[in-house]
DNA sequence: TATTGTTTTGCAACATAGTTGCATTAACTT
DNA sequence: AAGTTAATGCAACTATGTTGCAAAACAATA
């Protein structure tokens, strides 16, 4: 699983997680080790526009304290969801404490640009 | 619905709308003005961190074409969720056409503050 | 090696969000 | 009033995600 992670340069979806793992563990098995590595600060979880849980490799997170400030991005016609390399400027809002991001753009990506 | 989508300032969960009118409507039926309303512009939905469907009033969007730059914010202690009248400047991203954007921040409200 | 204790896994059951098909009711039209 | 269209209720269903518990795997110690 880890090195799935580490090979995989766009994120995944938990479905798809499952449907990989499925004949080597178990659903539920699944879902524990990726609720670990995401404590353990290896990877990072978010929700895509679907409501499903997506993972991806921390490339700037360290244990324990993710900065998630990078926004994510999911392709309109073929799914894919990419961690995009680029810092957003989140304003400060009055009165509130902002303790986390989190960015997901909707398009097209390069390949379906035709 | 409609009256209490423009005298509610924050937005919604899906699980609330069911709930508060569960003697007056079935959960279908919630559903499917859900998604007339946001059809229709008036309303618009987005997803929050813990996965569910949230809808809020429109005010900056138009029919059939939304446009929520504006961020949502969902604190961490009451789990209420307002729209943020801000709005965030989103790079062009190389190769890729962005189409729309979500924003969801997570922190602490002016009343969980203390 | 045998014994004990800890962690991980599989399995099944469960909870909940959201969808769908279909029959019934309500609303609208001429 | 009759006929058409749209909205609703209901029940069944799909899918994601969670949980309790027993079996298995692993580690450590005597």
């Amino acid at each position: 699983m880890l090195r799935l992670f580490q090979e995989e340069p766009n994120a995944l979806s938990v479905v798809e997680l499952v449907e990989r793992f499925k004949d080597k563990m178990n659903k539920s098995t699944v879902y524990r080790i990726l609720e670990r590595l995401e404590n353990e600060g290896i990877i990072h979880s978010f929700r895509g526009n679907d409501g499903l849980t997506w993972y991806a490799k921390c490339a700037d997170c360290s244990s324990g304290h993710h900065h998630d400030r990078h926004p994510h991005f999911q392709c309109r016609e073929c799914g894919k969801v990419e961690c995009l390399p680029v810092s957003i400027a989140i304003p400060s809002i009055e009165k509130h404490t902002i303790e986390s991001a989190q960015i997901l753009l909707t398009g097209q990506c390069a390949e379906c640009q035709g």
